[in-house]
DNA sequence: CATCAATAGCAATTGAGTTGCGATAACCAC
DNA sequence: GTGGTTATCGCAACTCAATTGCTATTGATG
């Protein structure tokens, strides 16, 4: 594990008040090489097999999620993705992202904005605070 | 149950090859009178106590929106919403929606574009075929 | 009205997510 | 360093919607 990042990644633990354990330390470094949102299960797959306990994983990313480090997110496919809120600074803290039904690849998206095509947005979305997700098939699964 | 509303929905099934059960006509009624999308807690909420089985509503559902008489939605909550694709046609086939994460409220939006605020979208999305959910807040709750 | 396949009911299973609890290990003070 | 406090971990159990297998029932057709 190279120096910087790990006492990088421990700053920013303890910066949120939790300790810098084995599991924390070894789940940031998978989530920030990878620098993508990752499953629970793909996050586990990148960690040594059999040494840390999934519940605790799920745990450890809930907790990091709440704290802010990471980014929860459901793409559509019912399960939990994380991402470093660090790594995506780059792009805008609140970013979209879009999933491929058929292959699964994931793909942040710069800032965007939703705009009616005919009329206006509905007076419930006026002023709301919008989340957008979106997902379907990505331009090579559709020319396959 | 109103007869003309009955026969429409006894035609719509037989035209895909289902059968007209008291199960399928008692939902897609519900699903007529509320002209929103539902979950199946919903759905089974509008039909006589005790009556029908929620195993067999799930499979009633998943089998109507197979055939296209339904869509089914996961809109962020991780429960599959229902609604009639018949009482839709006047917004758009496809439509995206809205659901609040505050006070659940569902709401169709008209047909949307989705814009990058600058720069162009990445090149997945050039000619993906796209699905938008929208959640978040809704102008109400922002409100309150 | 008899027949046969489609459908419903019921029970059991899945799978991600979630929580309780005793054991362990980080962190802080000394 | 050593020791004590307390956050975390590991394990097992549980939730809840979703999903499926199997048998009993019922709609549709001749």
């Amino acid at each position: 594990m190279k120096q910087g990042l790990q006492s990088e990644l421990r700053g920013q633990l303890k910066s949120h008040g939790l300790r810098a354990t084995g599991l924390r330390l070894a789940a940031l470094q998978v989530l920030h090489d990878r620098a993508t949102p990752l499953t629970q299960e793909q996050v586990l797959s990148g960690l040594p097999v059999g040494v840390f306990d999934p519940a605790s994983l799920w745990r450890a990313l809930a907790e990091l999620a709440e704290k802010g480090v990471l980014r929860r997110m459901d793409l559509g496919d019912r399960v939990w993705r994380y991402e470093l809120v660090d790594a995506c600074r780059s792009i805008s803290p609140d970013h979209a992202h879009f999933l491929c039904d058929d292959c699964g690849v994931v793909r942040c998206l710069p800032p965007v904005q939703l705009v009616a095509s005919q009329g206006a947005l509905p007076a419930v979305l006026q002023g709301a605070q919008l989340k957008l997700r979106v997902s379907g098939r990505c331009a090579q699964c559709v020319a396959a």
